[in-house]
DNA sequence: CTCCTTATTGATGGTTACTCAACAGTAGGG
DNA sequence: CCCTACTGTTGAGTAACCATCAATAAGGAG
């Protein structure tokens, strides 16, 4: 039985753009309750109360409207965590490790997916969004790191890609702890918090530089 | 054309146990070529030169033959990575990230799909296999550590996890980049060493008792 | 009310996972 | 050496699903 979000919505004619955030969000639904892999075109369609045959009228193909979800999935995280311009350097990091670590346990099957699942399957497009995402985070990063000073290397990009992974990883396995055992929230976002700078530092060739840098870190701009 | 590894293996009659090596082998040559998701039963009984009926006598299902292609492959990873007693703790921790860096390097595709795409798909199954090679890093790592001294807890664990995470993402960046721009592979491990130092330290509560553990790894047994 | 645009459907084809009854190769007893 | 029982193997058949497309019907313009 489909879970029908609205009689008018579900038969009649729509506007296309109507249409299309309409199955999307029938989708990101479904997503909540079943892996990305299991979301077939008949059950989309079923959910959004429409014929199969519409999805491709709209999204092309299977691979297509998958990819389209994980977009939207993508984006609504991309903006919980944005950093705040008014904030401290340090302050936006902080702030945006909480952000992603409380959107992640809001809908930990939905972002995982797009955070971890699509790092997987030769799939290019879904690769290609996945390293959108971490690029985003990355420039975010750099461009601070930049402004305090610290131009942007190789190495330092490796070792920010390289803690982003630190952090989905960490934060699923607690996420994966029954509720009781789980350290505090606040010691999560300080390993993940900490880990950053430690994880930059490494990758900074000049000890003295990075030393004088921190310290502007906690600098309101 | 199916890539037949040897007429008497191909049609004849084989003992289940030779017939399941034989197929797990030939769906392992078609991962180096394709993607997990595209490993279709008929593509690799095809390439075992055996009827498709015959993969689900002898595996039950699609998810269980991937399965069993994975379990196969990591069983081959953890075996190249596996640490050598001989070494000091410290050398068998640099000896390990060179081995995965090594192995992953030579087949990266195969070796990608277990560590990274194994993650993914809220397949109950394959998510235990990941979490099982996990797991198996960390104990040998932990039990370094135990050895000088160092009781394991849950910090130093979900530390670790994360570090794993991070080393995983690193050496895929890494591989991704052309072959003239990758930094040298010594400065790929030693990232990889160093933050393994640099995320265990913050796991642990007592700065002054990890100074004390750092002199003991370089140390042989 | 009528026409015309176009959102939507239903029939259809091709691929692929999966089942099962029938077949055939091999070992062991006479 | 032949026959028989066991079992490894096959091939046909089913169902689910992705994808296509011509036909249909809803809704606004005149």
């Amino acid at each position: 039985m489909a879970r029908i979000e609205s009689a008018r919505l579900a038969g009649a004619r729509l506007s296309p753009t109507d249409r299309k955030v309409q199955i999307l969000a029938a989708a990101r639904g479904l997503l909540e309750r079943r892996p990305i892999d299991a979301l077939s075109v008949e059950s989309v369609a079923e959910e959004a109360g429409v014929s199969p045959g519409l999805l491709f009228h709209y999204f092309g193909s299977q691979r297509k409207l998958r990819q389209a979800v994980l977009r939207a999935v993508a984006d609504e995280l991309l903006d919980h965590v944005r950093p705040d311009p008014a904030l401290s350097l340090g302050e936006q990091l902080r702030s945006g490790i909480e952000a992603f670590v409380d959107q992640v346990s809001r809908h930990p099957s939905v972002y995982l997916a797009v955070v971890r699942l699509t790092s997987t399957s030769g799939n290019p497009e879904t690769r290609a969004l996945h390293r959108a995402i971490r690029a985003t985070f990355t420039v975010w990063i750099t461009d601070g790191l930049t402004g305090a000073g610290l131009p942007p290397t190789p190495a330092v990009d490796l070792a920010l890609h390289g803690w982003q992974a630190f952090v989905e990883e960490v934060v699923a396995a607690w996420l994966d702890q029954p509720a009781g055992d789980r350290m505090p929230r606040a010691d999560l976002v300080d390993l993940c918090e900490r880990g950053c700078y430690q994880l930059v530092m490494l990758a900074v060739d000049d000890p003295g530089h990075w030393e004088r840098i921190v310290p502007l870190l906690g600098r309101r701009a």
